[in-house]
DNA sequence: TTTCGTGCAAAGCATTTGCAAGTAG
DNA sequence: CTACTTGCAAATGCTTTGCACGAAA
């Protein structure tokens, strides 16, 4: 895995102490958070921190390329740290968000019906494996 | 084509007047208005209809599963009436949705890693056929 | 010194909610 | 009469913007 700091110096980005934590917390593995979720998190270790530094980077990186926006909530923006397109699948049971399987034919198309495609977006929705069991499945999110 | 009044009678939905023009504009082809492009197509035929009663029944046809959402803008929530799943590509120079080729082996799929299927959701980004020939694209959306 | 990173507060926008009035069976 | 449909206005929640301060090059 590249180090955070060489990610950003490759793309012009100064390698400042809010940005470097926020992109780590991003290169968790699987992980798909909210802004929010990003600045509560990092809030308990640095108390300055404000939500607008947060919803900043989260731009700058995204129009850098660094990140992607998952769209899957509809309610509210998450990101991810993507270096391939993957599949996302999401329960309306727990409301989790799973990256599932990546062999998918439509992922190496680069022109469809004439279109130029630059990014690939795609979510499941549904029931996930530990919440079929469940009794009464209530919808979450 | 099935008739609007139909299709909510057999929902047990009361086909009202303001509920019929809704689905009835929905079920145009290849659409995916926002509840603010349906409430200003049809406030100019109906002046005393209010934003309320396009989110109510948005809502209410959501849950009987009549029409979808599609979260591909990440700014507001889209709409369409889609008897089956299909791809939507977006093109950031004009800002379109369009609807292309279905024929997509994942579509086929009802359990994938454990996880139940129920929805499909692929959107695809890039520059459509008619912006690609463009001297400037400039991204619109 | 000039640019850049940060943070507060206010504004913006899409959507939801509470409640009251009107309508239909 | 009773339940449902509608609409206004206020509230909510996520995100963006304006502006000012402070740090870094």
């Amino acid at each position: 895995m590249k180090q955070a700091k060489d990610v950003l110096m490759e793309k012009n980005i100064q390698p400042s102490f809010h940005r470097l934590k926020i992109l780590k917390l991003l290169t968790q593995r699987n992980i798909h958070p909210t802004s929010e979720e990003i600045y509560l998190k990092l809030f308990k270790e640095i108390p300055t921190l404000s939500r607008t530094t947060v919803y900043n980077t989260l731009k700058l990186f995204c129009e850098k390329r660094i990140i992607s926006e998952v769209t899957i909530s509809g309610k509210e923006m998450r990101y991810e740290y993507a270096e391939e397109p993957h599949i996302h699948f999401k329960c309306r049971v727990c409301g989790n968000i799973y990256d599932v399987d990546k062999n998918c034919a439509l992922l190496d198309k680069k022109i469809l019906e004439g279109h130029k495609i630059e990014e690939y977006h795609i979510y499941l929705k549904g029931v996930c494996k530990h919440c079929r069991g469940k009794k009464r499945p209530e919808n979450k999110a």
